[in-house]
DNA sequence: GTAGGTATGGAATTTTTATTCCATGGCGAC
DNA sequence: GTCGCCATGGAATAAAAATTCCATACCTAC
């Protein structure tokens, strides 16, 4: 039987050390144990082992084998943890907040980059106009592929949701423009296609063609953008308009991801209720 | 019996207000609750009652005077103040669920992300640790150009770290595993270089191979991940370990992006001072 | 394929903890 | 001074929770 850990910090350098040599459910034992330490603080063994998806003999075996006498006297490291932080977290805001004194000056910028990206998931929601959402989506809903568009900084968002597309099995190709072929990825777009374009200031000139394109040909399109004057808005049958955050003149890409997140899984929910209408309509009746 | 606070705040104003009008160990039990409230939150009837020179049967009294059905009960408050940073959280929660009755599905989901995402973005800041941060910025900064890499989901972060490198003319190269040719990306890493590597579970094998190689050649590694656990953190020299939000089992890379922006401008910042000196002296006299 | 060892789940058991109940003591009213 | 009520303490009881133990499933090695 092992020296046993005195203080979380310990446990959990334990825990990572060790993590490799655990059984499979002691493993999964592990990684719930330390994402959820506040939980793992308060609840009993049995809404733990509920929690993380095993019994409670696990818990047990594994406060064991980490040398404790039983859970209990492990979970108290997660408590005292909880005690011990708890007073100078608030301290830190404080600290952070008034002066860049004690604190790096990188960790005072991770500071204002999440208070200003919160400020923006805060507005996102009121900015967009909950009809525009569900014509986007009907567009998306219909198209047989949706082709996804964004150059540069647009990119990562276009990537994401494209990526997002595949996970609802909803079918996808991600125009990136590979081999300066963003001409030839436009011909295999299909008439009973949709795009989804995203661009930002200073609006891509390849992504402008490829839109303009689109519009001539009557392909529909939704475009997430950062002003209703982009000149992109107007080629676009739906235009999402987002504002991001801005610090020391670098634009966030937050309330963009936001909005990409909830059109995928907004479209996955749809695509559940069409495949199902049994289940909805037992609903609707109950 | 009278209506039963919600919150710790609640509790408090009501002992606060009936302390008076309480017999002599119930004012001596309200001194104790309030002025130990941690305490509170984790001990045993038994050890508050002897910590407050009462007996158990005392506790219990004292919370059913106040509308709980047993001691527990009022102790759920004592602990739900200690996990929950914001007292008004709650609220925040109901108010969205409620004021969402007419609008549609995909904006009550729009609703559910961004504050989801706020959440996360809340949290972020003070669960990394200033001293990894500067770390992982010392590495950066000494290498000659930084090479990312990311699959899947982890893609779009890495991508975005790349273009933001670009923008602070950090030499940078993204290993994007086009064509099949992750090897032989890696194989255009040299030893002045370091490597960025982004990960979520279920860490893509390749991602892991590419570190393994990296950690094998002593290449200086920064990892962003999701757990102390994963295989990436225990290859890498600074890990940086991110909480992201999940609604509908999707998870969402709010967090990741943000310290990936953090990470970027932080280092464009150092970058700036480096090539004046002159500037940061004056301040250091001054 | 089989035997041995290990990991796991679940029920039984023990321990801990909360709550109830009643006997006693203090305090004020008559 | 005595009666009655309310507060109090402490033991008894009930409830909940932790832990143990055993049967079984699952691997691994031969």
């Amino acid at each position: 039987m092992n020296q046993l850990p005195q203080d979380f910090a310990e446990l959990e350098a334990r825990i990572t050390a060790e993590y490799g040599a655990l059984s499979r459910r002691l493993q999964q034992t592990a990684r719930f144990l330390l994402d959820n330490p506040q939980e793992v603080a308060f609840a009993t063994v049995a809404k733990l082992a509920d929690r993380a998806g095993v019994t409670p003999s696990t818990l047990i075996r594994f406060a064991n084998s980490f040398g404790f006498k039983g859970f209990s006297e492990m979970q108290q490291l997660f408590r005292t943890r909880l005690v011990d932080e708890l007073p100078n977290y608030a301290e830190r805001i404080r600290a952070v907040r008034t002066a860049t004194g004690e604190t790096p000056d990188s960790t005072q910028l991770l500071w204002e980059f999440a208070e200003a990206n919160r400020d923006v998931l805060e507005a996102l929601p009121s900015r967009i106009d909950p009809h525009d959402l569900e014509r986007a989506l009907d567009l998306l809903e219909q198209a047989e592929i949706v082709h996804v568009l964004g150059a540069r900084r647009s990119f990562v968002v276009a990537s994401y949701f494209a990526y997002a597309l595949h996970h609802i099995d909803k079918r996808a190709f991600l125009i990136d423009g590979l081999g300066g072929m963003h001409g030839e990825q436009m011909k295999a777009v299909g008439p009973r296609d949709a795009m989804l374009v995203v661009s930002f200031s200073p609006y891509a000139q390849e992504t402008q063609d490829a839109a303009a394109e689109a519009k001539e040909r009557g392909i529909p399109m939704v475009v997430i953008t950062d002003s209703s004057l982009s000149p992109l808005a107007r080629l676009a049958d739906v235009s999402l308009v987002v504002h991001e955050a801005e610090v020391k003149s670098f634009r966030g890409l937050t309330a963009s991801l936001c909005l990409a997140q909830t059109l995928a899984i907004a479209l996955g929910v749809r695509q559940d209720k069409a495949s199902e209408p049994a289940h909805d309509e037992a609903k609707a009746k109950g």
